[in-house]
DNA sequence: ATGGATGCAAAGCGTTTGCATACAG
DNA sequence: CTGTATGCAAACGCTTTGCATCCAT
């Protein structure tokens, strides 16, 4: 799963906290604690800004590492649920029968392109649709805390007809 | 203005072939017939325009019936598959680990405000995003087939205050 | 001590599928 | 006959959960 940011819109707004410090501040409200594990799963989460499953996490700390926690699958799966409970991240779609994330804190608010072909994910971003729905909300006394923005349809290159490698070979 | 096109803009276009026959045509094309079963469940889910879920249909068709046919689930979920691909219906959400559809020919393009606290769905319908969309997508290259959109939030309803049931009570 | 956290394995649950049987052309 | 369709039950795959154990305060 791969995702193409092309607008420098959608770089990291600067964030007062860490990603793990907002976590311990989510817990510590519900009297709960930030553990290695946790932890681990947090910095691995934001280490890179992309899409994710809770599959890919896994696959990543749940067999025995060189250097850092282990941590079972039973816990990604808590510790996803809480941190979308903290608003940290949030589904953005479902692909192959798994809930996609992203992150949510520190980024503004965005839509997707899904191609149907290589089910790459594109983000972008337009003012106009959150003024529109916002607008549309209030029309209909709906108080709207957020909304998913799935477009469906073929990328650019997956629409490219098939080219030979060279354009001269065309020639022939 | 209202560019919202409310409720009545959303009955059912006049539509030359019924659902049926436009799923007997669809079944046709793929060498496939369309058997009493099917045509048992084409009726019952457009028997009324509402969103549904499998296990709806499932609740309705499989158990004996006095008058018509019994379905079995695995049927009813090939149906629905089929009728997806078919044009007939689409997924619109997710629900209680459920997928959520709705019907899709002979309706109108439009999208969905779901409460977070009643999972009441209201659909509406807003020519802009579409234009927008259009836009958008054509600018990414991205050749666009559909969309999908919820816009989440609390109904006016789940908004109102408890209130108790006549307003007379609360002078007391 | 004590309540929260983890890991394991089993259970859940919606959905899909293999297979034997039934049926339409 | 031959390919399609159905029903049943088992299989699947992601996710959740019961429970014993562990750990931080």
């Amino acid at each position: 799963m791969s995702s193409v940011v092309p607008q420098d819109a959608l770089v990291p707004q600067d964030v007062a906290v860490s990603p793990v410090e907002k976590f311990r501040e989510f817990l510590a409200t519900r009297g709960k604690r930030l553990t290695q594990e946790r932890e681990t799963i947090v910095r691995e989460i934001f280490a890179e800004h992309d899409h994710f499953d809770s599959d890919q996490i896994v696959a990543r700390l749940s067999k025995p590492r060189i250097n850092g926690t282990r941590v079972s699958r039973a816990t990604i799966y808590r510790t996803i649920s809480s941190l979308e409970e903290a608003g940290l991240i949030r589904k953005v779609a479902r692909a192959n029968d798994r809930e996609v994330y992203e992150h949510d804190y520190g980024y503004p608010q965005h839509d997707h392109f899904i191609c149907e072909k290589c089910s790459k994910l594109v983000e972008f971003r337009n003012e106009e649709i959150s003024a529109i729905l916002g607008r549309v909300a209030s029309e209909f006394g709906f108080r709207m805390s957020g909304h998913r923005l799935e477009v469906n349809g073929i990328c650019s290159e997956c629409a490219r007809p098939p080219e030979r490698r060279h354009r001269k070979l065309d020639m022939i």
